[in-house]
DNA sequence: CCCGATAGTTCCATTATTCAGAACTCAATT
DNA sequence: AATTGAGTTCTGAATAATGGAACTATCGGG
């Protein structure tokens, strides 16, 4: 029972190679020419021709006029059904909503992969457009309210070894070292708030709260983020009660949805 | 180069069959245990066991403390920047506003994949709350505008070796029969857009016009859909012109954007 | 407490896929 | 025409996937 905490790379053969690949070109900030993968990937030219023949005939990837690979379609399909169904976000959204009609703000749900923040939901204000924007992107654990108020509930060697292997990049002045961070995490697990004080982006600030399961099987946190002139240190103050009520009722809700089993 | 058309199943090896697991995993609508996925899939045991734990590890999918596996979270991290960066979309989102914009209704883009339409983005008006809630999801090609919209681009063989697999499930009074496809898309063909009246959902209907790429790369279309005591029947020909409109800008774009090249 | 189910996991010799490198094609460049 | 760069195809050798069976829980009675 010891055997995971560090060190969970357990080998998943031929699919973790074609994982590589998917992720190399769903991270680059345009579609890449297969010269450009043979560059970063770690295969022999007639290999990665193979497996990237595989994953565009399977739709992950697709390969325009230009000889240039870019993620596939087939990518959004599964995620739609994933997002659509996923049990956590179905039982927060209506505390979502609820707290984003009285704060006015952008509201979202958080969960915690690894080292960071994945978002489940987000809810918008008055605004009529974009959606999407947030929702699946991976933000690092450290600059993030939700990310903080979710390290907050795991015990002392989990948080550790979690963010043992993080770079701490510094994307403005207030972003924490991995001290500040830890004291943080320690003030967060005494108030059970978590604020972002432009750590991340410049005139962004949010409050979060931690959200989690009981066995600790979801860690994550809901937030109400925006933008700093709104976002005054009080107005922060202000929220954080009704932030932490959400992730109450989020947490009862999950306790009843969740419960009649294990 | 007659080696596709309708025979497009080409071998993807290990990747094809843990991609059914995936499909059969993401289209069930609850977590399925192990047994009942052995059931579907044609699989014994032993492989089953560690094409899924595989499966699990890469994040594809995820395995609750009740032994069910559900689609992973991973699927919306690739999905959140396969969307983000879709060249497509990126190009067409600003045309989808300004139409969300002059008719007030939600507007969706989508593209044809096989015999399913994909939507890629949607706009909608005030309504301040969900968004993703279509984006990505697969709907028959038969009865949804962009659908049609979309097969009239393509040549009669190619429509024919689409639709050949499919079954017209008989949705309301109005969906399409085979036949009545046939010559609703030579209608199409005429006048530029395709309409549903009804045919997917009742009490929703729809004004689309088809966009595409010069090489047929792309083959989609932009819709504008709303329920049927807004839309009447005068108002979806009111705005079949500026749906049109759309689809010519978000093409002209394309030319430009995906232009100077091949 | 033991029995028989049902559900899930591990093992291992066999087999099929993937691998890696080289040879090849194709197109653009000089 | 010769040269380079980019992409594709081919092949025996290496490796990972396969599938059947044996194994271990876990559960619900009797």
């Amino acid at each position: 029972m010891d055997k995971s905490d560090i060190a969970d790379k357990k080998e998943t053969g031929t699919l973790g190679k074609l994982m590589v690949l998917l992720d190399i070109v769903t991270h680059a900030d345009a579609p890449m020419r297969f010269t450009d993968i043979l560059a970063v990937a770690n295969q022999p030219r007639g290999t990665l021709h193979r497996q990237l023949g595989h994953l565009t005939e399977e739709g992950l990837l697709e390969l325009d006029g230009d000889g240039r690979y870019a993620p596939g379609l087939r990518l959004l399909d599964f995620a739609a059904r994933s997002w659509a169904r996923n049990e956590f976000r179905l039982i927060a959204e209506p505390h979502l909503v609820a707290l984003q009609q009285l704060t006015g703000e952008t509201v979202h749900l958080g969960v915690l992969r690894g080292a960071a923040v994945i978002y489940l939901d987000k809810v918008e204000g008055r605004q009529p457009v974009r959606m999407y924007s947030q929702i699946g992107n991976a933000s690092p654990v450290y600059c993030t309210g939700v990310g903080k108020a979710a390290l907050s509930v795991l015990a002392d060697e989990r948080v550790a070894a979690l963010i043992s292997g993080v770079s701490f990049q510094r994307f403005t002045e207030n972003t924490h070292t991995l001290q500040t961070l830890l004291s943080e995490i320690a003030e967060i697990r005494q108030s059970g708030n978590a604020f972002d004080r432009e750590e991340h982006e410049v005139g962004i600030r949010c409050v979060a709260a931690p959200v989690h399961s009981e066995d600790l099987s979801f860690v994550g946190g809901v937030s109400v983020t925006g933008p700093a002139y709104r976002l005054t240190l009080e107005r922060l103050e202000e929220w954080a009660i009704p932030v932490r009520q959400a992730a109450e009722n989020i947490m009862s809700g999950m306790r009843i949805g969740l419960g009649p089993r294990r």
